[in-house]
DNA sequence: CCGTATACCTTGATAATCTAGGTATCATCA
DNA sequence: TGATGATACCTAGATTATCAAGGTATACGG
């Protein structure tokens, strides 16, 4: 009741975006649309999440963003990876792995029947 | 710089210390020691975040508070995980799971190279 | 021509965490 | 004796990411 469950965990948005770049630029809603295909809807991006995401990355110069044509015909802002967003996503990943293996190790990987 | 590695996941201090209490009752300095130690300092608790989170999840009723000694000697709040506490630490360890495989897929858990 | 999907954006609230302080006791070691 | 560090608790304030809920506009299908 309190929240869906396809809640975020805080922090890991950026990383998501950066790994989704890497694969090539794509625009905003492409980003969203992609995430949430490829984890089946384990992994919601709400546009309010979104759109504020892309501006501080790209404040950080981790993206650049240009407009151009969606390939259905619609005005849309691409988003690319920089070479400083290159090397934060590769920090982000391994910081997601250390952490996600710290608490994988607290709560159980395997068989955690808790 | 930024920020140091050893940040934590948020959302996730929760679930780590209902987890601990699962092995039985604590104290909540103990509680933080316990995840530093087992994660090898992967994980740091900060005593800023610990405590406010304790409050919040005996408000909640998920763990029950009750003075006692420490193994040194100090008195010492040792907190008990509570039956609802014990469901809801099911429903965040499945959230974790299936939320972190679905990091995982996006990062490339095996051998993600990027 | 109306609804739905696409595609962007913003404002305001919420909530978790961190920073940085604080208290007090006890052990150790100079 | 006195300082230091570890133990053990607590809190106020700032930061910041996310969410909820709105909004605009265009294109396409029925």
């Amino acid at each position: 009741m309190t929240k869906p469950e396809t809640e975020l965990l805080q922090g890991t948005l950026d990383v998501l975006i950066l790994k989704t770049l890497a694969w090539g630029p794509r625009h905003g809603y492409g980003i969203a649309k992609w995430l949430e295909d490829t984890t089946d809807d384990a992994l919601i991006i709400e546009e309010g999440s979104l759109y504020p995401a892309l501006y501080r990355m790209e404040r950080k110069g981790w993206i650049e963003a240009e407009w151009g044509m969606s390939e259905l015909g619609r005005k849309a802002k691409f988003y690319a990876l920089t070479s400083p967003g290159r090397a934060r996503l590769r920090q982000e990943v391994a910081a997601w792995h250390r952490v996600s293996a710290a608490i994988g190790k607290v709560l159980g990987v395997a068989g955690g029947r808790a």
